[in-house]
DNA sequence: TATGAATGAGAATTCATTCAT
DNA sequence: CATGAATGAATTCTCATTCAT
């Protein structure tokens, strides 16, 4: 408190109440979470957010922008490098979304934004047009490259965007939500794996799963 | 002092305060729904809940042991009355939770249990133990039959349950959130063939597709 | 509820409610007795004793009136038909007190004017005038007639009351109150001895001392 | 908005709360005190108590901790320091304890004991642990004391303590309940010096009195 | 008369935000 | 820039009292 061993950069800063907010929204949801308690993990005291931020919506917004929107790049990077098969790339795209928000503070994203979307409907908006629409347009491209070589067959593409992202949605929800929880504890592994297998062959037992595997 | 007193429901009062904050928890979340507009949007004033519950999380339970929970019953008469075989069946008991819930405010459950279950474990207790591992149950038992017919091939059973219930958590927390929704709104009827198709007969490419259609 | 055995005489219903409600007071306090409460103890329902009574606080006149000021005549019958010396009379009127009140619910109401007196200027007054102040006439009496046949040597007598009144209304209190408890409940009949030897006595040790005994 | 704020009174806060609430629970009484009252009596707006004290309870509390616990000390410095005869002894403690309470505020603290004793027995059992057991133990020794010299004759010490202490409790209580209050108005020194001259040599006329005086 | 559902003013408490220092 | 004490609007819950039946 009256003894601040090293001055601070203060360009610092704003980084670090983000990462503090995204902290405690992550475990307490946006409405739970006190300016205060922000603050305060973020080594400073009650008024300084506000020297860098209008407010708690705010920072809720600068928190995704600065930290969740990075990440789609990820994917687009995967996208223009990968080399192989549409079923490969499908898998290798669930599984770096998985790495790279599942596995990451990050997964309490969906969580949050259903939960307070309707309440800041300008962030949902955010989010729904600089992340979800994009990361759409990722599934959208891989479907319709294995389209095009003849690998994949597609019912309703529109859907089928949706359908394919849901199973790492809920994975993501179930890790911020005590329910759903099957007996205990998500595998993600296993999970992921379930995921792909399903998607790619169906439930129904046929020729061809003897044959792809 | 001016008012009309007592019209007389008595006994409804419980139920109607019940569908009154049900409807305010869909659009508004529980945290934003204050006792006061429940009391006015069940037409009556702010004490009256008090004298039917003891709070708003007594509320929040009761809405779901009453209109919730009973829900349930109809998967289970489904699943044993069902003749025909086990694709059908999945198919038909998917769509019977979507017509159930999904076309109905209680679509809105998925949602208000993740953004609230952390704050109220008891209450997420009781839905997970109540409604999400039984209809869990429905799902396997589904699933073991099509394995016993040779019908179905499944890669994890328990992780497969999650996976097929995905789809239709997803879409009943898009009808409550604002994100998410493509173009513009869901079409459920496409939302849920697609899944089916997809469940049932993956993404892949391969006679199999042929022969089922 | 439904049925009631047998039809009260309507007459008998307000006292039914006093004595429920000093009961309540006695035990809880006036401001934290309920007016259902009482009601319910009187075995009627919560609009009944608006029928009777004004509200709480014409109950709380009412339960004085009627129950606690006809416990003077007691006294003014001691007063009068006592033979004996005026020590014994002093002694004859404090047990008898201790009696009427100490050993019933009426220990009860110091307390209550104690707690309630200066929110209801209107009652404690009545309480003043009409049942300490006679009380306080009495014991004055008593002195008078101990001094006038010269048994008694009164140092002050207005302040001689208060402090030979003091210690019975001290074990009134307590009996109400979990505090000034000795070691853990108070032996009436001990503290009544004890009270009357030092009022007579004094501390001091003295000729007079092995004289009187 | 329209504020000074912040007048930098700071450490000084505490202190002032309590004091404010004291003067409120004696005038008013504990339930009938609102925290707002407290508040705006300690210059400040409603939400500031709280900043310092979980809630009214707990000023209670440290109103008593702070406020009236302190006052022992003075009983157990003068019986450190005190020579002369027993009979002194306690006519000297007996205005001390009446300098020290029953002419400050304090005085309102037995009235506010019994009148929420039963509802906060946390804070009873303080009040009873921490002043009224040490209390009556500077008594008792103050007796035994006499009692060792021959100065004393003490029918039953355990009672006599309370019968002693009764006349100031009741002359506290006096002051703070509309109620007893002879006449008019309690003369503190007769209402002392009549106490004391009765609990040392009774009412009763003797050969001891010429002695004594 | 009696009922008891409903009223609604009132009190405690919380916390995002401000601003004198 | 940073502080952190103070603000005060907002919200939950209580209960004496009313009055349609």
């Amino acid at each position: 408190m009256l003894c601040k061993r090293w001055t601070r950069r203060k360009e610092a800063r704003p980084q670090e109440i983000l990462e503090a907010a995204l902290g405690l929204f992550v475990s307490k949801g946006f409405a739970a979470t006190k300016m205060t308690d922000i603050a305060k993990a973020a080594g400073v005291t009650s008024g300084t957010p506000y020297i860098y931020f209008a407010g708690k919506e705010e920072i809720f917004e600068a928190v995704m922008r600065e930290i969740l929107l990075p990440q789609l790049t990820i994917g687009h990077e995967l996208l223009a490098s990968f080399q192989g098969n549409s079923a490969d790339l499908l898998k290798a795209m669930l599984k770096t979304w998985w790495q790279a928000m599942g596995e990451s503070q990050l997964s309490a994203f969906p969580k949050l934004m259903i939960a307070e979307g309707s309440n800041f409907p300008q962030i949902a908006k955010i989010y729904q047009e600089e992340f979800v629409t994009p990361g759409n347009k990722i599934l959208r491209h891989i479907l319709e490259r294995g389209m095009a070589s003849g690998e994949f067959k597609v019912p309703d593409i529109d859907y089928a965007i949706e359908v394919i992202s849901s199973p790492i949605i809920v994975a993501m929800l179930m890790k911020h939500s005590l329910i759903n929880c099957l007996p205990d504890t998500l595998e993600p592994e296993r999970f992921l794996n379930t995921t792909i297998d399903l998607l790619l062959n169906g439930l129904l037992a046929s020729p061809k799963d003897q044959a792809h595997e």
